[in-house]
DNA sequence: ACAAAAGTGTTACGGATACACCCATGT
DNA sequence: ACATGGGTGTATCCGTAACACTTTTGT
């Protein structure tokens, strides 16, 4: 049984931001690419892909991410449906936007150099095709958003992190310094990080210890109203 | 010239969820209908429709709302996508929900009546069809933070409103009382609203005076970093 | 005179901010 | 011994929350 059938069908498409850090290196970084095709061949873009029609929006996005950099169950966020009538030139193409986080030493190399694209620093970010860079630049607002109130920072970091790599993170997310006593204070006050006996020795000589994210502890939290909140 | 022909395309609709509130009672209402054809039909709905090749997704939404209730130019925020295979028995069908907040006096009656729409209490909802309960689950929440830093409350009153009407509509949108001196003193140390001499009488013998809401003062404000919050 | 809603001030608390020195260790 | 980044404590400020009585006026 078949309805809506006299309904015209549309072109849709979803784009995706990828955003990814190295805890030694203090910016983020997004992944793009030269694109490969007609229109707009040889200039930068993001990775996107058509929605095929036995595929969520969701399982779309996930496919793409994973064709660029082999990584999958990678947090992924739908940003906003771009819709404009005349966004792409090469046609009426709706397009849904997503962002994702991932840890910039995971990813597969091969995958990425094979597809042409390169990690890039926001401040370096060039011109876009189409309306890419308000996509971007949407990612970008709505991360800083949920940064401050979700623990999707641990997202952009290796299992084991040191604190001041931590708030390098989250300087590099807001584009702005912290007091390290503060910063340390609040996210210690939470009781969501677990200290290891090792520390990172590479970028000190007294070295820092480590932590990690105690992800049941934050539910456990969750159920009794506690709010997350940098 | 034209690209992209041997991709699939795919059914794209909208989906209205529209608030509306009376200064008069005390609570939020939300406007569906008994749906009028099928899948589904005499069931309740939102208000939907297809997204045609030659408009954009804003616009389709403004369409929409339009044919309901006749009214243009009201808030309108996009939601969410819903792109999972099975949402529509009907066939496969990504839909992009919207809200809108309308002021209960100014709608098309006639209008409403001839699609079969009424005005539902929040605390009343019935089931609706597909995935609609969560489309209103989610616009309400998303209401919920938006009203806290955008002074979108307004949108849902008329041009003249009592401070102990506007604590009623945020009362109605968070479902909490407030104490009404931190309220008031709060709203009023924003300078954002305008005292007017004259006073509604209808809800109590001594009167309240009138304030509007001053748009340009905001938006003066805004350029100064100024942050609206509840 | 009384009922019903509008309007008004002060205090206490807690979280946020600002700020400077000591510690550990590799060279 | 010194340079480098890691780690720590306290005082102040400000916004938030709690709370009860007076005013106006229609009946």
């Amino acid at each position: 049984m078949k309805f809506y059938e006299k309904h015209p069908k549309i072109l849709l498409a979803v784009d995706s931001i990828i955003f990814g850090f190295n805890e030694n290196e203090r910016e983020l970084k997004l992944l793009i690419l030269k694109r490969n095709f007609e229109p707009a061949k040889g200039n930068w873009s993001l990775m996107g892909g058509f929605v095929a029609p036995e595929e969520s929006i969701d399982g779309a996005a996930e496919r793409i991410v994973k064709e660029l950099t082999g990584l999958e169950n990678v947090y992924m966020e739908q940003l906003f449906a771009f819709g404009g009538l005349t966004r792409d030139p090469g046609g009426r193409i709706v397009s849904v936007a997503y962002f994702s986080l991932i840890k910039l030493n995971d990813y597969d190399r091969e995958l990425a150099k094979k597809h042409g694209a390169y990690w890039i620093s926001l401040s370096e970010l060039p011109d876009l095709i189409f309306d890419h860079n308000e996509m971007v630049t949407k990612a970008l607002r709505k991360l800083r958003i949920r940064a401050r109130t979700q623990p999707i920072g641990f997202e952009l970091l290796p299992e084991k992190f040191t604190i001041p790599q931590l708030q390098g993170l989250y300087e590099a997310i807001y584009q702005t310094p912290f007091d390290k006593r503060n910063f340390r204070r609040k996210l210690l006050s939470m009781n969501l990080l677990e200290k290891l006996d090792e520390k990172e020795k590479e970028t000190s000589k007294k070295g820092a210890f480590y932590y990690k994210f105690n992800q049941e502890k934050y539910e456990e939290l969750l159920l009794k109203g506690f709010n997350f909140e940098i």
